[in-house]
RNA sequence: GGAGAGAUGGCCGAGUUGGCUGAAGGCGCUCGCCUGCUAAGCGAGUGAGGGGUGAAAGCUCCUCCGAGGGUUCGAAUCCCUCUCUCUCCGCCA
């Protein structure tokens, strides 16, 4: 959300953002609605002083054992009049916070312009991609063939886009999860948190996921409850409602979930193997942090994310998310996309994000500077440090052997009970 | 699932026959004093959000005692609903 005073006084700006998304909002409604609403605050705060004022006025004389029915009955009229006031304040209110809470983010100023993903800039490449002399197979084969991956049965268990990991499979996943938290724990400074994979729509509200895209969420039946969709939700969560001390700040957590995801809308896309499922693993990464170091953590967070397919050996590259292609709640955001050899193109593995004061805000997540009067919001980060099923599928393409056998980076054999290689 | 207790400021904790209580007291914190050092001591200050006014310091008004609603001239205090926490019983990984 995007402070009222902001908006209030930058509408032609607000309205230029929008359209550098693609976006649109009944700016003219919110100008209406907001004046509306200060005219009658102001009538209901007099009105309010006033009965103050009487009240204790009637209390005196009470004590007094004078008679007061007089005022009683004046402020009788008041008080109803007052009832009347808030009841519209109420309603103008309401119509402004919503459409407060359907405007996205103002992109940060470097920020490139872009109507979709095809005008991301690639702002570096990292690592070699592989050179196969013969035809490598597309994970969802090599999964099959390796007897660790199998979708048939995940879909006769559940449905479409649900994956099953069996054997060494399983370990895989298993181990790279550990392998990330060890890393980000232990090089990185993050604190581990494992956190609840069921939240209220108040925590989804935060951190931007509602009342825009309700329908990208799986609901629990009877309950006012939703499955997380990232370990961004409840983490981000962790401090709502809080006032931090400037000290403690920047706060470094580091959480794996699984993210259940609906998918809605993207039919047909993706159909095979592990990169569009409806549940899925991921090691998240999150900051809270001051204003005036937000930036600089994006690029350490960026680069921490980074460090887990350096260690493991993956080519990829960064990108920086052009206007058109920003999320709702995101000032700035890069993506890391992995080489996916057997498809021949770089895939989405990351996605690391400065959400500025947007999310803080809806959260009421605020900090004090020592010595200083007053609060101040905290900027919140996050990004996947990384995407596990999509790093299972990146691993088995680009470290696949004639032989059919998938090679293990070393960093992982720890987590493998020792093994180097998988063989069919 | 059954029975009961509770939710107050950064923290602890008073306040429920409704009326100068935005909230005693303590801790913590900030500034000053004192003090060979440390500790202790003394003095002052110290919630948040919003509005008006002012160049600013400030002055002033409104709101907030888990959330929402109600009663009342007036509610932290009374009533209702919800949420959460704790205790006991039951059940259970």
């Amino acid at each position: 959300m995007l402070e009222i005073k902001f908006v209030r006084h930058n509408l032609p700006e607000i309205e230029k953002a929008l359209s550098r998304r693609g976006e649109t909002a009944d700016l003219e409604t919110f100008k209406q609605c907001d004046a509306k609403r200060k005219t009658v605050l102001l009538e209901i705060e007099n009105l309010r002083h006033r009965r103050n004022v009487v009240s204790e006025q009637i209390a005196a004389m009470k004590k007094d054992g004078e008679d007061a029915d007089d005022f009683v009955t004046q402020m009788r009229e008041v008080a109803g009049k007052i009832r009347e006031l808030e009841y519209r304040l109420s309603e103008n209110e309401n119509k402004v916070k919503q459409i407060l809470l359907g405007l996205p983010n103002i992109p940060h100023k470097s920020v490139p312009a872009g109507k979709d993903s095809s005008e991301n800039p690639v702002v570096k490449q990292i690592g070699t991609l592989p050179d196969f002399d013969f035809e490598p197979l597309p994970h969802w084969a090599l999964g099959k063939k390796l007897k660790i991956l199998d979708f048939e049965t995940a879909a006769k268990i559940t449905g479409a886009r649900f994956p099953l990991y069996l054997g060494k499979g399983a370990r895989l996943e298993r181990a790279l999860i550990n392998f990330m938290l060890d890393i980000h724990t232990t090089k990185h400074g993050y604190k581990e948190i494992l956190p609840p994979f069921i939240v209220n729509r108040d925590s989804m509200t935060n951190t931007g996921q509602l009342p825009k895209f309700e329908e990208d969420l799986f609901k629990l039946k009877g309950w006012d409850y939703f499955l997380v969709p990232t370990a961004e939700v409840p983490v981000t969560n962790i401090h709502k409602g809080e006032i931090l001390n400037e000290e403690i700040l920047p706060i470094l957590y580091t959480a794996y979930t699984p993210c259940f995801r609906s998918e809605a809308g993207s039919y047909g896309k993706d159909t095979k193997g592990l990169i569009r499922q409806h549940q899925f693993n991921k090691v998240e990464l999150v900051k809270f942090t001051k204003p005036e170091t937000s930036y600089d953590e994006l690029e350490t967070l960026l680069n921490n994310a980074e460090t887990i397919l350096k260690i493991l050996g993956l080519p990829y590259q960064v990108v920086n998310l052009c206007t058109g292609d920003l999320g709702f709640s995101a000032a700035k955001t890069y993506d890391i996309e992995i080489w996916m050899p057997a498809q021949g193109v770089y895939r989405e593995i990351s996605s690391c994000s400065n959400f500025e004061s947007f999310q803080a805000r809806r959260a009421n997540i605020r900090f004090k500077r020592k010595g200083e009067k007053g609060t101040e919001l905290v900027h919140t980060l996050n990004g996947s440090g990384l995407a596990v099923g999509r790093t299972v599928a990146a691993l088995l393409e680009n470290f696949q052997q004639a032989d059919g056998s998938v090679l293990i980076p070393e960093a992982l054999w720890p987590y493998m009970g020792g093994l180097e290689k998988i063989t069919p």
